[in-house]
DNA sequence: TTGGTATTCAACCGTCTGGTTGACTATATT
DNA sequence: AATATAGTCAACCAGACGGTTGAATACCAA
């Protein structure tokens, strides 16, 4: 198996608009796995499963800080397979003004639903 | 769904190793079908089946010509989801140096094997 | 100590994935 | 016309995925 599995595990990760969903709202603010949970309409165990598969991408960290589970954004992680992609698109300049529409919409993908609430943080 | 399914497909497709170096070797030339599969010991069918995931993606596209198909990468396919990482990581530049290694050991992850072989294109 | 809150674990289930093989279609070659 | 080559299709299979529920664990608070 030569294969890089680190970048295996990334694009799989982001392959579910969940997770994807999750990654984008991390990029915001550290968030408790419940507060995740919130913002979807599966269980708690179900975001559970989904935040260790984004563990072991490395893409985020998980803390324990008393009963809470705190996870981080590690945006190093996603590096590797950024640098992978771009060397096949020759693109130009990264536009960041796409970026943020995209951030938009994975963010708050149902405008009626609840936004994300401000984590409280110790 | 709000969910960007061409952002699922694609990442989806470059999750699995083989598709990866498919994409990577076509990145050099074209390639016949048959070519593709001669550089895996898995069937013609699968290989087949890698490249209708991929095309479904975008990333490559397929042309009949007589009785061969040729596959040709459609690096733009790429651009959205190079823009979504890329955002996450407020990385410097591209270091276009560490896409070359990761190229070297996708393209010839087994040295021992036979080389990719220059396809007859009419 | 009792009870509530936060999270994970374990077992289970239907669906998707990636592989196989054999039949089939379509084009070249002789 | 007969045969070889290129590729896809269809049926099948084992294993992974994404979800559920209920029990278990760990911490905090009264």
């Amino acid at each position: 198996m030569p294969a890089n599995s680190t970048l295996d595990a990334v694009f799989r990760a982001l392959a579910d608009p969940r997770r994807r969903q999750i990654v984008a709202m991390l990029l915001e603010d550290d968030m408790a796995v419940s507060d995740v949970a919130a913002s979807f309409d599966i269980s708690l165990a179900a975001i559970s499963k989904h935040l260790h598969i984004l563990g072991q991408a490395g893409i985020i960290s998980q803390e324990r800080r008393g009963r809470v589970v705190w996870c981080k954004l590690q945006p190093d992680s996603l590096r590797e397979a950024s640098v992978w992609m771009h060397g096949f698109g020759h693109f130009d300049a990264i536009d960041l003004e796409h970026f943020t529409q995209f951030l938009e919409r994975e963010i708050h993908p149902y405008p009626d639903a609840a936004p994300p609430q401000e984590p409280n943080k110790p």
